[in-house]
DNA sequence: TCTTAATGTTACAGAAATATTACAAATTAA
DNA sequence: TTAATTTGTAATATTTCTGTAACATTAAGA
């Protein structure tokens, strides 16, 4: 995975996270304690894309925002923004600056990493790995399509999420725990019992035409993809 | 089970980043982020490994790691401790506290994960390997699978769960008192028979086509794996 | 060899876990 | 807005697992 990342933060040890983390995934990282010099470091160092802090010492995340979005090179720079939880959500949810994602610390790196990812997969295809594939099963996370045997599944937003997630871990047994907090959204309270008819509804759309069974029960553990 | 890991840390992002990914690797993770409640709950949680920030905001990592060494059911708990960069490394790395390890932030994820393996590896083998094997058999603890001559062998939950038991401890015996103890789930009551009946089952399940019997009864003292 | 205690085996009823269905509420599209 | 889709849950059905009791067999000492 390549791929240019800049980091506006002035908390240093966010920035170390980040950046170290970032770079073991095979980012090249670059960042700034502060919005004016990384302004100008930004812009020579052509990311493609801007972690953004939304409080910083000099301007605000907005400021900065906006003065790159001002810019015609920079115009379409993907942004996501960071805010702290309880700093005006809505506002920023709601704006019209160009953010294209914002993340509350505090964070874990996983949702970050996984946010960068989705960013990047629509602005910059070609730096993100885009089809899982397992046996005869295709997902698409570009155009978010599903295929089993070249032919196309039609599958709920619910299960294409659930999908994506075991075929990101193929053959391993997840608990009904494990599944919601990772494919469902933070802090949603869910049945773990909703699990069994997700899978069920997944199992009902990619078991086409007599083909194999893909997703294995493993009783009293959960399940997995075979 | 793979494994327990407590985490004493007070940054908030990091101990979920560290929780969130060690879960993903199958272990069981509890945390706290201060010193003296963390000490409280790690003793009810009985950990395999404890996480311990250098500074906390409360106690010191050293005192919390003094703390643990006087007690005698945790004197041997491994410790992998966690510090800023130039936190006084050498003070750390020449102690002798009984740390086992230490790793300065910001770390990788990865990096992390496999300091921990290094150290659970030395004191604590099982908990580590995903395959446990004996023999021509083998039992996958995250693909929750068992095999024996490279040939798949379905089990319920509670065979696994005795095989993984007796591979654990090979050649060992074991009365019906330390099985029931330790396979089956806390204050369940169960006759000490029905552990035949289960072993009996296992029995079945394992001595596939013709292959040598691979667990062995101890008149008067129980069962063992071969 | 006989006796007896320990273990092996079997069958079965309840328990527990999962599968399936249907439906109303929530969300999204038209 | 209405219509269509998606979602979560509860109720019900089905499957699989568990523990126990009853009976069979074995091992070991007298």
């Amino acid at each position: 995975m390549k791929g240019k990342i800049f980091i506006i933060e002035d908390e240093a040890s966010i920035v170390q996270l980040v950046q170290h983390n970032l770079e073991m995934e095979g980012f090249v990282v670059s960042s700034s304690l502060n919005g004016n010099e990384g302004l100008k470091e930004l812009k020579k160092f052509e990311p493609n894309l801007l972690l953004l802090d939304w409080m910083l010492p000099d301007l605000s995340g907005i400021d900065v925002c906006k003065n790159i979005r001002k810019d015609n090179n920079f115009k379409n720079l993907p942004i996501i923004m960071l805010t702290a939880k309880g700093e005006e959500e809505d506002k920023i949810k709601g704006l019209e600056s160009g953010v294209d994602d914002y993340i509350t610390k505090p964070f874990s790196f996983n949702e970050l990493s996984a946010r960068i990812k989705a960013v990047l997969r629509r602005s910059d295809p070609n730096i993100v790995a885009n089809d899982l594939i397992f046996e005869d099963l295709k997902l698409d996370r570009i155009e978010k399509r599903v295929f089993r045997s070249d032919k196309e599944i039609q599958l709920g937003p619910t299960e294409f999420r659930l999908l994506e997630f075991f075929l990101t871990n193929p053959k391993r047994v997840f608990s009904r725990d494990q599944i919601l907090e990772t494919v469902w959204p933070n802090n949603v309270n869910v049945e773990s019992r909703t699990i069994d008819v997700h899978i069920r509804r997944l199992r009902q759309s990619i078991n086409i035409e007599g083909k194999k069974e893909l997703i294995r029960t493993v009783r009293a553990s959960g399940y997995s993809l075979i």
